[in-house]
RNA sequence: GGGGCUGUGGGGUAGCUUGGUAUCCUUGUGGCUUUGGGAGCCACUGACUCCGGUUCAAAUCCGGGCAGCCCCA
């Protein structure tokens, strides 16, 4: 059973659905390194193809660099060593030897990449260069951690993008934008583009722009950002090219990256009260059968979901029957806290009558249809469910955001706001409210109003919120 | 960075002040009866965070480590 409630107690609700759901078991003895449990690892496998699909059709090519930096390499660019230095994991030791150039474990994979792209790039034939992986990252964080959102061990992608000029990595920029409207529509999420301040962009970046979701406690969840670097990395690693005239010149680069935080996004947005609620795309199961089993009939019974069943997965629909030897409500509860997103049951009433009786995890709605009919049935009702959950979540990702005129008493939402772009305001809004500015939004959004602390007339908007 | 609190079967807990046989719920295993929204009965398995100290005797007292939680900067 759920005890807590969602709206009420949103941190406590999410930690028991992380267990209850066999997410993850958050027990081995390192704090932020949990292990990945067989349904949580399930649900990430899925995410982790979606994002191969969606980068590999866009001339993406996958690779897979060393997890240690040595020590030399890493401090090349200035900005992004102070930005790391304090959380990484160093290895100083090999058996009984101390190192002599001590190696860093990736907290990201610039530094590991970029000597090498050195001597990938010679021509400005080689260029696009756009490759990318799937791998973990460590950051020491010092804060309380929390699964799949605040870790030490990080999964994620990573795409690192090599140009011969500034327009084409931003065309690049607007490709990694489709590619994430293709991505979150499985995932079933909202999100917004705002480009960061410039003191809390990626360190060494140009620009970056983070990709933000609305959780239910009126913060937001960073899940992914896309950073154009300019020559800012291309010059100390130099990365260079000839281009057509016979001249050297520096790579632009970009890079894109969306870790295991997509997990608790669709955990957070998606759940409720009764537990997980997965996008049918991710689900491990999509269609669970319930047999329906009384004195004498089971022999009949049980042939008919595992021929049901059968059908199902020929069709492509990932579906099990749930044949243990339990009441039908207590199976009812444990697939409803691990989000199955359609219930299909069956007993004799329903077998006599040629039908399927349903239920759909996101919203309850029950029904039946035709047995005869049941492949064509179960995918219309699962594509509807993915069409009602990603509505429902832009809803809500709207009504997260509310307008205001001044700081006093801000409510717990994310706030959006007249901002003059000028650095001192920033950092007043922020220090003032204990509220992290996440930017301003990447598309015109046609604002028009005064900025919140200096009273300038500003066409730029402000977004500020508690981020989780 | 500073401060406070807590570690007991797989999960949640009682016991700790005042040292001596570890409580209850849940989960797991086996059996019988059950099955359209969390079934009942019986039997069984399973724990004192780690290292050191005090003591005839430590879950309990003392010191340290590790891990977790909370508050402040």
């Amino acid at each position: 059973m759920i005890i807590i409630q969602k709206e009420e107690n949103f941190n406590e609700w999410y930690n028991e659905i992380v267990e209850k759901a066999e997410l993850s078991d958050k027990r081995y003895p390192i704090k932020g390194m949990n292990v990945w449990t067989p349904y949580g690892w399930k649900i990430m496998r899925h995410i982790d193809t979606y994002i191969r699909q969606e980068l590999d059709r866009t001339g993406h090519d996958e690779v897979c660099f060393p997890l240690l930096i040595p020590e030399t390499e890493f401090k090349k660019e200035k900005d992004h060593i102070k930005g790391f230095d304090a959380e990484v994991y160093w290895v100083t030791h090999a058996g009984l030897n101390e190192l002599d150039v001590r190696l860093v474990v990736r907290p990201t994979s610039e530094t590991a990449m970029y000597p090498m792209f050195s001597l990938w790039v010679r021509s400005h034939t080689d260029l696009p260069l756009k490759i990318y992986q799937i791998v973990n990252t460590f950051r020491y964080e010092t804060k309380q951690t929390r699964s799949f959102i605040r870790v030490r061990e990080i999964h994620f992608f990573e795409s690192h993008t090599c140009h011969d000029s500034e327009e084409d990595a931003q065309r690049q920029v607007e490709e990694d934008f489709v590619i994430l409207e293709r991505v979150m529509k499985k995932l079933c999420l909202p999100y917004s583009l705002l480009r960061r301040t410039d003191w809390d962009k990626f360190p060494g970046a140009y620009y970056t722009v983070g990709i933000d979701t609305a959780m239910p406690n009126g913060r937001t969840l960073q899940i992914g950002s896309i950073h154009h670097y300019r020559t800012n990395f291309s010059e100390p690693y130099n990365i260079s090219f000839e281009d057509a005239n016979g001249e050297r010149r520096f790579v632009h680069q970009t890079t894109y990256g969306m870790s295991e935080r997509l997990v608790g996004a669709v955990i957070g947005v998606h759940g409720d009260d009764k537990g997980l609620v997965l996008p049918p795309a991710l689900a491990p199961i999509q269609a669970i059968i319930i047999p329906i089993i009384s004195k004498g009939n089971a022999d009949t019974v049980n042939n008919a979901t595992q021929d049901l069943s059968r059908r199902l997965n020929d069709a492509g629909i990932r579906c099990q029957v749930d044949d243990r030897d339990e009441r039908p409500g207590s199976k009812y509860f444990h697939w409803e806290i691990r989000g199955v997103p359609l219930r299909l049951e069956l007993g004799m009433r329903d077998i006599e009558n040629g039908l399927v009786t349903y239920a759909r995890r996101n919203d309850g709605q029950k029904g039946t249809f035709a047995i005869a009919d049941a492949e064509k049935e179960a995918e219309s009702i699962l594509d509807g469910i993915a069409d009602a959950m990603l509505q429902a979540a832009w809803e809500k990702q709207r009504t997260a955001v509310q307008d205001v005129e001044s700081l006093q008493d801000p409510p717990e939402k994310i706030l959006r706001f007249g901002w003059c772009q000028e650095e001192e305001c920033g950092h007043e809004i922020e220090d003032r409210f204990d509220l992290t500015l996440l930017g301003t939004p990447y598309n015109d959004d046609g604002y028009e109003g005064k900025c919140i602390v200096c009273g300038k007339a500003t066409k730029k908007a402000g977004y500020a919120a508690r981020s989780m």
